[in-house]
DNA sequence: CTGAAAGCGCTTACAG
DNA sequence: CTGAAAGCGCTTACAG
């Protein structure tokens, strides 16, 4: 066939409309250029913040990513897990709510690669994760705190099996312990993950501790709660009372909310992680990444 | 082979890890239970929201959602398109920021089912939206204003481009018609898609308006920008100015804003549309569906 | 350099 | 009912 041949018909087939079937491509070729990404909610912001960072770097690279919510429920966790595997995904990136033993086990079993995001692989796997360093993010909010002269501090987490919240929890004590400042368990107390949660946990935690003069919100919605319940108390921020939170959601910069927060950063944990995930696709080493969170200074304290 | 070997060999398959190759079974069947979801932005609650539907109603018939976010760039939302078809996805759910010649175009050489979100359906192509009556929504905003006795009511649109802020914009201007009251030029401004664009817009507003005792928010972030420059300004809402927005944000609910505002039913709007196209591709032939908005009553009118 | 054949992992239609 | 063959739409390795 000539080259003038050739490319009449290449153009032919362009004005007809062909475009390659990518489906019989990947049978051959053994890639998708697919990625799953778990989540357990991307209603929640800090999820939907994650993907867009993930599709961005994705994209980028022709890759395309399939979502699927979980509701952190741990049958949809396995069942998305193996829909990577029968559509041969080429890797996935994954946010399990609990590292369970039966998970763990589908992980091992697994062939595709994958990424732990906002959660550190446990042992007898060897992935990468990206995490935000929850237990050094909470010292400095506690630092910060102290450093303005708080002594007597209440700690708000967001459940007793909660990783993270369990991590801001042990960055807390050490930080208060190092101060020599006291700890009473009525100062500890569990939210949830509302604000709802929030507002009622105050109002416990207020009536067992009338001195306390600071709250660390282990995150921002709890934290945002727990303004709802000084405001409505008449108890004022951060003269009465300093509130710290953790995430540097949307709202906490809303006008009348301005929370002082640890930042993290969700769009480039998404970034990260897609990242991360492609150079193993491509069979490079790497290690995992642990972010630091930032202080956000706003109004709070 | 007997019944029972065959089991014994099913097992042990199972047992390996054997899983059908889902690629290779979709070559065949022409169906690869993908969907694809265009967002402009996933980490807006808007289409987070709508996504979070959408994923829902299809994981339950074992599709799976291939997100694309476009950031309202039409170079990428014609990409996803291109994909779409080379990926053999076994429909689309779209939504454009424009509908511009060209895109409309590609949608007719497109040969995947698909539904339109948040957007009607071109001349020239048939297949089915689902949409809200913005129209109607923006009349029973306005109505309400009236009700409560306002006469003086400004309306703060989105932009001239965009026909959901045009369509608010028609339903407030036909009531206000409708019950004789005086529109002026100045009256009606465009504010933006943002909460800090509501506040400069409100700012202009009040000054060539200083009689105005209500407005129209065409949507809520606007909404929140005009609250937050009228508590700077210390305007008591809703005693001096009465604020009413659309779409009913998360947000907007917050102890300090309290928005009222018309109701967009953004999950089902994502249920809708998956459920939809479901039926297209199952060869069902569906109507359109247009939702109301709801009156949802709180605190600033 | 060009063109025909083999094969990716399945399903389906068909012969035995 | 069972088993071998053909074929989905490509790519790759190979013969001419």
């Amino acid at each position: 066939m000539s080259r003038r041949t050739r490319e009449i018909v290449l153009n032919a087939a362009d004005e007809l409309g062909y475009r390659p079937n990518n489906i019989a491509r990947s049978l051959i070729s053994n890639k998708t250029y697919t990625i799953g990404l778990m989540v357990p909610d991307i209603a929640d912001p800090f999820f939907s913040g994650i993907a867009a960072g993930v599709e961005d770097a994705l994209s980028n690279e022709d890759y395309q990513v399939v979502y699927g919510n979980t509701s952190r429920d741990s049958t949809k966790e396995k069942k998305f897990i193996e829909s990577v595997f029968a559509r041969k995904m080429d890797g996935v990136i994954l946010t399990p709510d609990k590292l369970e033993e039966d998970f763990v086990t589908l992980l091992k079993k697994l062939n595709v690669p994958f990424v732990l995001l906002r959660r550190r692989t446990p042992d007898g796997l060897d992935f990468p994760f990206v995490d935000v360093d929850h237990y050094g993010g909470a010292q400095q909010a506690v630092k910060h705190l102290i450093n303005q002269g708080h002594k007597k501090i209440g700690f708000m987490g967001m459940s007793k099996e909660s990783f993270t919240s369990n991590e801001r929890l042990r960055g807390y004590l050490d930080v208060m312990r190092e101060y020599n400042l006291e700890v009473t368990e009525s100062q500890i107390s569990i939210a949830g993950r509302t604000i709802d949660s929030g507002r009622v946990a105050m109002g416990r935690l207020y009536k067992s501790n009338p001195d306390l003069t600071a709250v660390f919100a282990s995150n921002d919605l709890i934290g945002i709660g727990v303004l709802e319940w000084l405001e409505i108390n008449k108890i004022e921020v951060p003269r009465q009372m300093a509130v710290i939170g953790f995430d540097d959601l949307e709202i906490s910069n809303l006008h009348w909310i301005q929370l002082t927060t640890m930042s993290q950063p969700r769009k480039q944990m998404g970034e990260l992680s897609a990242e991360l995930l492609l150079s193993l696709i491509n069979e490079e080493e790497k290690d995992s990444i642990i972010l630091d969170a930032k202080l956000k200074k706003r109004k709070t304290c």
